[in-house]
DNA sequence: CTGACTTGCGCC
DNA sequence: AAAGGGCGCAAGTCAG
């Protein structure tokens, strides 16, 4: 494998390689990058951030194979278990810490005065192959970065290709539910007349059905003592405003979160295109910047159409989170009952619960930390049925509440808690500074929740990444041509892909999919028996998935 | 006026 | 039905 080290020198880059250096003009660079990657030898390209030179090479045509993205590895590595942070020391460390991802499209190849360009990558990149070699667990660490940056690659891909929205199917469903779309400030015809009913029903002619403060205050004076506003609350009170109150939620949410407004900010040209931001989330889980693209209501999705001659491959896992905590506990009893499509049907047929309710509920509750409800009641029954799996996130939880790291299957590191109460929590110290006994217990026990979930969502979240990885290879040996031509990711979402692919190849991407999804349980759990089965669509559009 | 916080709710 | 973990976003609210 050759590692070639991207450095920007004003104008110039330089392509740096163990048998030389190439210095090449700026908008010179896609086409040497990509007389490299058409070469013999395979090239893992290392740069600082992957967000300030990917987004340029696939503007001009150009996808690459591999790469080291140096500011997520330095994040995953300053906080690992697995490796010592002693060898990252260096003058500039600080701004390897502080160095953030870019979204905005800049009109140039790079930002101007950018941080980044006052860091040494050459220099960077070998402290962290020092910390790989010295690592007791260099393995799966290699394996950790890859993956994250493999990430960074599929990231930004998919914001290249943009998720395929038809604006006017989109226009058609919001006039439908809401009447014609209103002048700039106005309320669309549905949701005025929504609010007169309400106003009439609690008798409050001037109340604004958006403001929860006048609304609380309104169903107070009309008699009806809630304590919050919230849908829920909403749903169990008898009284006729309610109706057309829950009905004028439902109606504003939509108009509010992906309403004209949101076409007009984030679809252009038959695509919807956010950015994905990966490592943006503690455990590991991926971000989302812009049009809120990891909450895509179903109810709008169905504006989300294939290209035409195109079709969407639509594929999620069936309970990832539990699969990956059978596997990483080696928890065989647990595997067993993950081995059909429905793990927790299995939970029942082994006995352990009455009903796939209790199952999931008792599952959600293990993985979550609940204690009290129907789900606390379940967890005896799971602790016995599956002692490594549920040991496993009970020590998780015990750890984190005496403020320890916990980590992740292959070694991403949870953060520290907060100063307070975890200082001298062991020494029995007066509670000074955070709060009264009870409110640093509460605390105590709101973290061990926190870490509990993490190594079980963050191993989950290394399936995700590994699955991508290698889904992303046998796309793109699928077709011919660039990206956009071949079947490509286009939306990602924690244990969801979706594909566009051209029609003829869509089975075949289906069977990748699933290929893919095996060989992540291979890489992250070696043979144990662990399945990870997928539900896949190949649809018009994603409303029809599932 | 801006910015920080709160409330509510969409997704996993 | 939620609870219990992780997010982003819009609108309202309130302090400076």
């Amino acid at each position: 494998m050759n590692r070639i080290v991207l450095v920007r020198r004003g104008e110039e880059v330089e392509l740096r390689a163990d048998d030389g250096v190439l210095r090449v003009p700026a908008d010179a660079l896609p086409e040497a990058v990509a007389a490299r990657e058409a070469g013999p030898e395979p090239v893992r390209w290392v740069w600082d951030d992957t967000t300030r030179w990917y987004p340029a090479l696939l503007a001009a045509g150009v996808r690459v194979a591999r790469c080291t993205d140096l500011r997520l590895c330095h994040a995953l590595l300053r906080r690992s278990p697995f490796a010592d942070r002693g060898l990252l020391a260096a003058d500039d460390a600080p701004g390897w810490d502080a160095l953030q991802p870019v979204t905005a499209v800049d009109a140039g190849l790079f930002p101007l005065d950018d941080p980044a360009d006052r860091l040494d990558p050459v220099a960077e990149h070998e402290r962290q192959q020092a910390v790989l070699a010295a690592s007791a667990e260099r393995g799966r660490l290699a394996l950790l970065l890859a993956a994250e940056s493999s990430g960074a690659l599929v990231a930004a891909e998919m914001t290249y290709a943009g998720l395929p929205w038809r604006a006017d199917v989109h226009d058609r469903l919001l006039s439908e539910l809401l009447g014609p779309r209103p002048p700039a400030g106005q309320r669309p015809a549905a949701l005025e007349r929504l609010a007169a009913r309400i106003r009439d029903a609690l008798g409050a002619p001037g109340l604004n059905p958006d403001s929860p403060a006048d609304l609380l205050r309104a169903l107070r004076a009309a008699g009806l003592p809630v304590p919050d506003t919230r849908s829920w609350t909403l749903e169990q009170v008898e009284h006729p405003a309610m109706p057309p109150l829950l009905e004028y939620r439902k109606l504003s949410r939509l108009l509010t979160a992906n309403g004209w407004a949101w076409l007009d900010a984030w679809v252009r040209e038959g695509r919807f295109r956010s950015w994905f931001v990966p490592g943006g989330v503690v455990t590991g889980r991926w971000a989302s910047n812009g049009g809120g693209a990891l909450s895509m209501p179903v109810q709008v999705r169905p504006a989300a159409i294939a290209d035409e001659g195109w079709r969407f491959v639509v594929a999620d896992v069936a309970q990832l989170e539990p699969r990956v905590l059978a596997g990483m506990s080696g928890d065989s009893a647990m595997a067993d009952a993950a081995r059909g499509a429905d793990l927790y049907q299995g939970i029942v047929a082994a006995g352990v619960v009455g009903s796939r309710a209790e199952a999931k509920v008792g599952m959600l509750g293990a993985l979550y930390g609940a204690t009290r409800g129907e789900s606390g009641r379940m967890m005896p029954r799971l602790t016995r049925r599956y002692p490594r799996a549920i040991g496993l996130v009970e020590e998780a939880a015990r750890a984190g509440e005496r403020g320890e790291v916990v980590r992740t299957l292959l070694g991403r590191g949870s953060p520290l808690p907060a100063a307070g109460w975890a200082d001298g929590a062991d020494l029995g110290e007066a509670p000074d500074d955070g709060g009264s006994r009870e409110d640093r217990d509460r605390q105590r026990r709101a973290w061990g929740r926190f870490t509990r979930n993490f190594v079980v969502q963050g191993t989950a979240a290394e399936w995700a990444l590994c699955w991508l990885a290698d889904l992303r290879n046998r796309l793109w040996q699928l077709g011919e041509g660039e990206l956009t031509a071949r079947p490509h990711l286009v939306f990602f979402l924690h244990d969801e892909v979706v594909v566009h692919t051209p029609e003829h190849l869509a089975d075949a991407v289906g069977e990748a999919v699933r290929e893919a999804a095996a060989a992540a349980g291979r890489l992250l759990f070696g043979e144990f028996p662990v399945d990870f089965p997928l539900d896949v669509s190949v649809v018009g559009s994603w409303a029809d998935a599932g």
